[in-house]
DNA sequence: GTCTATAACCGGATAGAC
DNA sequence: GTCTATCCGGTTATAGAC
């Protein structure tokens, strides 16, 4: 069963926006490997921008609910171990891990795109929800941290004789560790 | 005491590369910004690709020496401690603390760029000696952490009401407590 | 929904004058 | 050491046929 062309064009950006970064990925190289030309893609998408954009909006909406809980819920030990999870279990889910790398990988070349901006807005929002405002420095710095450890393990362990499983509780393991205290 | 045309390329293009990304900068930004033509640079540098190796050579040295050193001591926790404290003051010294930067934000653009290749390697086993080889994957990624910890306090505590030498203070409590345990 | 053709432009890079 | 002028190729994007 087919899949629509602007779902395999959204595919295949991400994959080469990926690998190659956003910039150094042509119209061409996407159009070229979807076996259509160039023009085609200007039916399905306005612009460049915009195949971005349609990528990360489901991701923006993810945090917006997950930024909406934790201010539902008293700052406590409890509410940081419950986002820590949340947030493993959000990136590890397959449609939004590939999400995740990209936008790790494009925080410089797509530092004006409206929608990214948003996405580090939200995730500032985030790492200061999860402490304490009058905390010490180092605390506030740990608890942040614990929120990177999650994606750190991936391209730490890289060619792992590790399996994804262990890394995903290796990885929960440190961010708990640095929740604490 | 005007300094030579070679070094406030290597300072405009660092900034910008840093702030754009390196494929956003285009010669012709540079070039102007220095009050010269594109055709200008060329005497001074072979190649775009050739600006960005002389920022980083010198950075590719230092990792070099850094895994000299932790490859010359037994693999001990004072070893690893000594080694977050080289780490840290080395990212810290003004002159390489711009090159950091630039290289934190450049990693997908860059990738096929040989002296990059080489620094990530590096970093790798860096990584890689300042665990146990037979630890459990929960301490190694703690470990890896620690280097990463040093880099990450400057962007999470961004718009600070702290200082420079209060995050660095904060940065170092968190890293080595990432290598306890 | 996909095509061809093309506009309009900008990128890195080079040749050769001064 | 810097200039002008130019090449060449690639880029996004549009117009209009099918």
């Amino acid at each position: 069963m087919r899949e629509d062309t602007r779902t395999r064009i959204q595919e295949i950006a991400l994959r080469l926006f990926t690998e190659q970064g956003y910039e150094a990925t042509s119209l061409r190289e996407i159009a070229e490997e979807l076996g259509v030309t160039k023009a085609a893609l200007y039916y399905h998408f306005k612009t460049k921008d915009d195949i971005v954009a349609s990528l990360v909006e489901q991701r923006l909406t993810e945090l917006d609910e997950l930024l909406a809980w934790v201010r539902s819920r008293p700052r406590s030990p409890e509410t940081r171990r419950e986002l820590v999870e949340r947030y493993a279990d959000n990136i590890r889910a397959t449609r939004h891990l590939g999400i995740a790398r990209f936008l790790e990988r494009n925080q410089t070349a797509l530092r004006d795109h409206p929608t990214l901006i948003k996405i580090r807005e939200r995730m500032m929002q985030l790492t200061s929800e999860i402490s304490e405002p009058g905390a010490p420095p180092a605390e506030r710095i740990s608890h942040s941290l614990a929120l990177f450890a999650l994606h750190a393990g991936k391209w730490l362990m890289k060619e792992g004789e590790l399996s994804e499983e262990e890394i995903h509780k290796a990885c929960l393991e440190v961010a708990y560790r640095l929740l604490e205290r």
